[in-house]
DNA sequence: ATGGTAGTTTCACTA
């Protein structure tokens, strides 16, 4: 099973990318996040053009929105009101037997002090939410995958400068000690980093605002793939689509890819 | 230290 994760910063404007990846990677399923649509207005019958003709969706209007797309059928479908709000950053959905998480945490604004900052605040507890909520999903004796934009850049080679990010969001200590919790209360298998060493630098966002993305390549690592430590011995590959960032038209984030054993 | 771009509910908000 393919399975990849992308914030495709609005799934309408980006169907024609959407197709482009379909046809390139072909993924099995496609968790999204930033979809920006409600759901009634839904581009189901695109989606299943593309071979997806199973799908999971949660969305408001303009922001957030996350979306699971599979080529096989969906056994349940559940969602999560994460610190309280329906803002549409979690859906889950079973297929073959696994359990797939889609996840937007919040990106947190740009001040990196919860006592000023209610954006960064709520970003911290949501990571604290991830760590609690994770806990318990592990150990049922079903495979388990979490998927998205944790808008967290862990490791030094996360980002292009550890040392200019240290106090910049996504980056700072505190956000990388709370998401280090989650992946530890769960014991979560960071699968991209299962083949692509923590010595290389790898990103899977490049800002908008840069004259020339790949020239400066100041990218950062910000989504993510973990898996259950059961499917660890699942895992076949894993990579980064860094060339979509260069697509027409294209989303700041890239999708990240991983396969699994059936 | 600043400003840069993109998407959506636009002369404002989020990322």
């Amino acid at each position: 099973m393919r399975i990849a994760t992308w914030n495709i910063n609005s799934l309408r404007l980006r169907l024609p990318l959407l197709e482009r990846l379909a046809a390139e990677a072909a993924p099995d399923v496609l968790c999204l996040q930033e979809t920006k649509v409600v759901d009634d207005s839904f581009p189901r019958a695109a989606v299943a053009g593309l071979g997806y003709e199973h799908m999971a969706f949660r969305g408001m209007k303009s922001y957030n929105g996350v979306a699971i797309l599979s080529r096989r059928p969906i056994e349940i479908v559940e969602d999560r009101k994460f610190c309280g709000r329906e803002d549409c950053r979690h859906v889950a959905a079973r297929i073959d037997g696994l359990d797939l998480h889609c996840l937007y945490v919040p990106a947190g604004g740009d001040e990196p002090d919860p006592a000023v900052n209610d954006k960064f605040a709520h970003k911290l507890d949501f990571l604290d939410e991830m760590a609690s909520w994770s806990r318990s999903l592990n150990g049922g004796g079903r495979p388990v995958v979490l998927a998205g934009d944790f808008n967290v850049a862990p490791l030094e080679t996360d980002v292009w400068s550890h040392r200019q990010l240290l106090n910049v969001v996504s980056h700072t200590p505190v956000e990388v000690e709370r998401l280090d919790g989650a992946q530890a209360a769960g014991a979560w298998v960071d699968a991209v980093r299962r083949f692509i060493p923590p010595e290389v630098r790898l990103y899977s966002w490049w800002s908008y605002r840069a004259r020339d993305w790949a020239a400066s390549d100041r990218g950062r690592r910000l989504d993510h793939v973990w898996v259950s430590p059961d499917l660890a011995g699942r895992l076949r590959g894993a990579s980064v689509l860094r060339e979509a960032r260069g697509w027409e038209k294209p989303s700041d984030h890239v999708p990240v890819i991983v396969d699994l054993a059936a």
